[in-house]
DNA sequence: GTTCCGCATGAATCGATAG
DNA sequence: ACTATCGATTCATGCGGAA
């Protein structure tokens, strides 16, 4: 084992602070003060499935590795924070692995409280075809608290169909969506912002997202829309977001764009060097772009919510 | 406790022979024989859920109530059968209960194998709303096997669509669809005649299905396209399903429609009656129609396809 | 014979109130 | 205190009656 690089830097956009850590997980954890951060988000290597990446962690051990830390966090959590996992248990001779079972028994242990468990449905997941089973279009995203009261701000991920919208909205060819789309702030937009507002209702705990196949640099790739919704939806803004496992940086760029602080911890070099650069593309070409993206945001937005609760 | 009656009937249709037991479902187990069921598709009273109907089983309990039901149904299954499993954990003090969780590594000890986790997104969930948690969407339908070695045919639930098939099905508008649906055999069916065969994919581990209301004789209604998949999927014309709690009936009329032969056993006088009634009506309705059912199958197939892989 | 509209109905959960 | 019951909340679906 080579010795590893540890370092920090810190970002910033607009009033928001991005902090990054080169690091092993466990030790920049143990930095982190108590009772600190709103909102945990992550998804951790999965048990040996990263192996050319993050060196896999055999699933039999997987709990016996995770559970120190989990402790951590459930120490900087604050009393009223979320903490969002995303997970899914790999298929080993035949089975589904039962780690994730043990893991959220052990985590009780711990005095976590299982809330929620939210599916991510994959709408574009893996192709694939096996003799004894489908590809697998789902994965588990864990809801952990410290305490039954915990923030929630169900009206920032209101979604605006009901079902006069809805029939509208199924009226409308795809052509059709793609050609308003393109004229910005014509057609559609206008169309769009005459029903928001108007149908709005709560979502369930089934999210539609499609992965991101754009980004190839770092293997788990969870889209952009998966962590904003969960920031607006458990933290508010100037909020404190961590993901102790940043991988290319989704959370710190969807924390910083909806304007809440963020930790994040990531231990390989080069995909430190992605989430860093990632987040100051991001972040520079929002500033850049700051007009027409104030144009285009209420129809993005829109087309988030479509694509987030299909 | 007054002195259960139990009873056996035996229905036919076509060459399918389907038994009915009004009888505690251990006690009817018991009767079945080591190594003869291939299918064994059930969704048990979820905990505490259906107090007013079944009684209701203690979460806390739900294991042990279980397990020796599961034991049974370890021994009546073929080395190569399969036992589907629909079922949802109940929030009990602001947490989803484990008892689920439980049950599966519990199981496993009898020597079951947990071979997949499908999902079932519930379109029309039940409304409501809470300060903490938004509507519930989703239930499990858990896959055990004996053997790493099972059947699955998997070309009976192929889904005719593929991208180009999607597209062109975006592009025509509800109402669209509904007319040419009802002129039967005209434009809509020789368009699907278009597709079929044209563009088959399999589908993934995630079945989008609304429960069914229109039976109101049942409180817990899966939906007849659900048992219908699996018994697909799972079995071939001739083999045996089994469901031990067989409520208003719906896997034997489904068993009964694909010519498979079928077992259900049902504790509570009411249901057996419903159960038995509606599968008379059931399979009778289909005699009477063959006719039209025919000519309709091609459509009614491709209906339920998109139903369930939306 | 169709199509459209209105309405009842759920495998729910929380918090307050009552025993 | 601890348990049991009840009202409030909410929306996709399918049925029945009417145009």
């Amino acid at each position: 084992m080579t010795i590893l690089d540890t370092k920090k830097e810190i970002l910033t956009y607009k009033d928001s602070t991005s902090e990054f850590y080169l690091s092993d997980c466990l030790d920049a954890l143990k930095k982190i003060k108590d009772n600190t951060v709103d909102l945990v988000i992550t998804s951790p290597p999965y048990a040996d499935q990263r192996k050319s990446t993050y060196g896999g962690i055999d699933p039999d051990r997987y709990v016996e590795w995770f559970l120190p830390i989990t402790k951590e966090l459930l120490r900087v959590l604050k009393p009223k924070g979320t903490f969002i996992l995303n997970i899914k248990e790999k298929v080993l001779e035949g089975e589904r692995h039962t780690y994730i079972l043990n893991l959220i028994l052990e985590m009780r242990k711990q005095g976590w409280l299982w809330t929620e468990e939210f599916i991510w449905h994959k709408k574009n997941c893996h192709p694939g075809k096996w003799p004894n089973r489908f590809r697998d279009a789902w994965e588990r995203l864990l809801q952990f608290n410290k305490d039954r009261k915990f923030n929630m701000y169900q009206d920032a991920v209101k979604v605006p169909i009901g079902d006069w919208a809805k029939t509208r909205l199924k009226n409308l060819s795809e052509t059709d969506m793609k050609r308003d789309n393109s004229r910005v702030g014509s057609g559609f937009g206008k169309r769009i912002a005459n029903w928001v507002g108007k149908e709005l209702v709560y979502p369930s705990n089934v999210l539609h997202l499609a992965t991101e196949s754009s980004n190839k640099n770092h293997s788990a790739t969870f889209p952009m829309e998966l962590p904003s919704w969960f920031i607006k939806l458990f933290t508010k803004e100037g909020d404190l977001v961590l993901d102790p496992f940043l991988g290319s940086g989704t959370t710190s760029v969807a924390s910083a764009l909806l304007e809440r602080d963020s930790i994040g911890i990531e231990i390989l070099p080069e995909y430190y060097e992605i989430a860093i650069n990632r987040f100051k593309k991001n972040t520079q070409q929002r500033v850049n772009k700051i007009k027409i993206d104030l144009k285009l945001s209420a129809e993005e937005d829109f087309v988030n919510q479509l694509k987030l609760y299909g």
